[in-house]
DNA sequence: TCATATAGCTGACTTTAGTCAGGTAACCAG
DNA sequence: CTGGTTACCTGACTAAAGTCAGCTATATGA
């Protein structure tokens, strides 16, 4: 398919298939309540929601939101409490009510799913949803976005856990960041830099930079999270690492990895890198790569 | 997959993927306007577009739908005149300045489709149209509605005039609706029934039942319009005309055909139809089939 | 302990969306 | 040419959505 044919598939689904779909979604989830109390007793939900997390998640106006929470509390459908720990914040909970209301909801979107389902023979269904699928897990991949950020930042240090969490399940002896250590400032401009990947915000993933002056530049700590692994999400964040490496005027990137990592180094393979001899005593390495950077090939961004 | 499956994927689609590229959509689609004036402009499009067309298609209120035509007028974006034959029938055409912001409104559309193909690798692009384009056909497929309807009503005669063309163009030495004569009154209860599919409201097929109390139930004038051809309306439209005779007593259903309906034929026996000698003297006809039907599959509708 | 920041709340708005009951002009059938 | 229909318009609403400034209570860091 040409450019040209993929963007008129992309447009013409995003209006037939989202205008529909939300309209029907819309209409049928609402039960005579506004659109937007009825997302948002969704979104509250039989966990319960902090106001902070309901307020990013729906995108709403604090003073909105507030009032919302005020009449849905008034219909006695939800509580609002403070939490345990910090007296600011505060807690949406469903009461009986309320979470009666929720299980309806809840029944009224697998019938709305099945009665897309319904007309449909049997093989279609599962094509159907086996599109759907698909178009929602590479939607997911193209939504991911990468930033430069602060290492200290909590997104990146969410990331950073995770990475450091992984690496001690995977390492035969495990894995202690601190004999790998590497201070913050080593990974913020103009000595390296630190990205992080999100999915609507939040933190999926995670790669680092280390600036050498008239030598290689150096990849750390690329970590994806398991939610979007086999999305590409690792490969677009070296190709970005690499872009900015050259740059900042490299001619070349390496890197170390664990023998343990098999799909970073099958990444590493075929990215362009070719192993080298050892470059570095990290005592977590078995594996030294190196790529090449192509001036021409990488604009400042 | 099973159904539970099934359907918690069409609901987790419906939510992430609807809600998110419908949200993406409309931020961005707007440009400051309200949703309903963008909406609109865009309806309008190049060509123009009759108010009434634009009503049924956006599912406007006629009150106020006009009110929102005369502030894209006030707006110098949009001319309303009178079309040449029914001086009430009302004509939206966009000016120049309408047509330029409807211009931007495409461009606009074609830069967010490809900021969602951007991020991905080719093949992931590729994949994504592909599924994308799965979706939407299935989705339509499943937003086909069959009603019975009066052979009189404006849908019916739609249909049957798109079925007449089509014999004619296919028929070695055309068709001629006289000579296949059947009166309106054959096709409503209790002498029989006409159904009609529509997708949105448009018509795009049908079918009519000829009941012979006391014997066998004749199919008659099934059609599928070019654009829903193999999602599975023929079938659906045969499987209910089929459920509709069993209920009204019937125990056989037969139908004759003409040699050039290829793909009819097919359908027939795949669908649980055999052969059998000529019941008519029909001039169209080459082949007659037949098939029982089990009461006890047919719960009355 | 005091200044400052954070999390949420309240009141006072504006804008958008949507509905409904009349209207008027054009058409049509007898 | 008359009475009914159709296609659209206007005025007068209501409800929902969204914004903004200023407020209170709690936490935090020097």
């Amino acid at each position: 398919m040409s450019d040209e044919q993929l963007v008129a598939t992309v447009r013409h689904f995003n209006r037939s298939v989202t205008q529909r779909v939300g309209a029907l979604d819309d209409a049928y989830l609402t039960r005579g309540r506004p659109l937007a109390q009825a997302r948002l007793l969704w979104e509250i939900g039989p966990a319960g929601a902090e106001i902070a997390a309901l307020r990013t998640r729906l995108n709403l106006d604090a003073g909105y939101l507030s009032r919302l929470l005020r009449t849905l509390e008034g219909d006695g459908l939800v509580m609002v409490g403070s939490a345990d720990g910090d007296g600011r914040v505060r807690t949406a909970r469903l009461t009986a009510a309320g979470r009666a209301e929720w299980d309806v909801l809840d029944r009224l979107s697998d019938e709305l799913a099945w009665s897309i389902l319904a007309p449909l023979s049997e093989s279609q269904r599962a094509r159907l949803a086996g599109a759907m699928a698909e178009v929602e897990r590479l939607l997911m991949a193209s939504l991911v976005e990468l930033q430069p950020c602060h290492p200290g930042d909590p997104r990146a240090r969410a990331c950073l856990r995770a990475y450091a969490r992984e690496l001690d399940r995977r390492f035969d002896g495990g894995f202690d960041p601190a004999r790998s250590g590497m201070d913050d400032e080593e990974l913020v401009p103009p000595n390296g830099l630190f990205l992080v990947a999100t999915l609507s915000a939040e933190p999926v993933g995670c790669g680092a930079l280390r600036l050498h002056p008239g030598g290689p530049a150096e990849i750390k700590r690329v970590w994806v999270s398991e939610s979007v692994r086999g999305l590409g999400v690792g490969r677009r964040i070296m190709g970005e690492l690499e872009q900015r490496a050259s740059a900042a005027g490299a001619d070349t990137v390496r890197l170390d990895t664990n023998r343990t990592l098999t799909e970073a180094i099958r990444l590493y393979r075929t990215s362009g890198y070719h192993e080298i001899p050892a470059y570095n005593d990290n005592p977590y390495a078995h594996h030294w790569f190196a790529k090449p950077l192509d001036p021409a090939a990488a604009p400042p961004l």
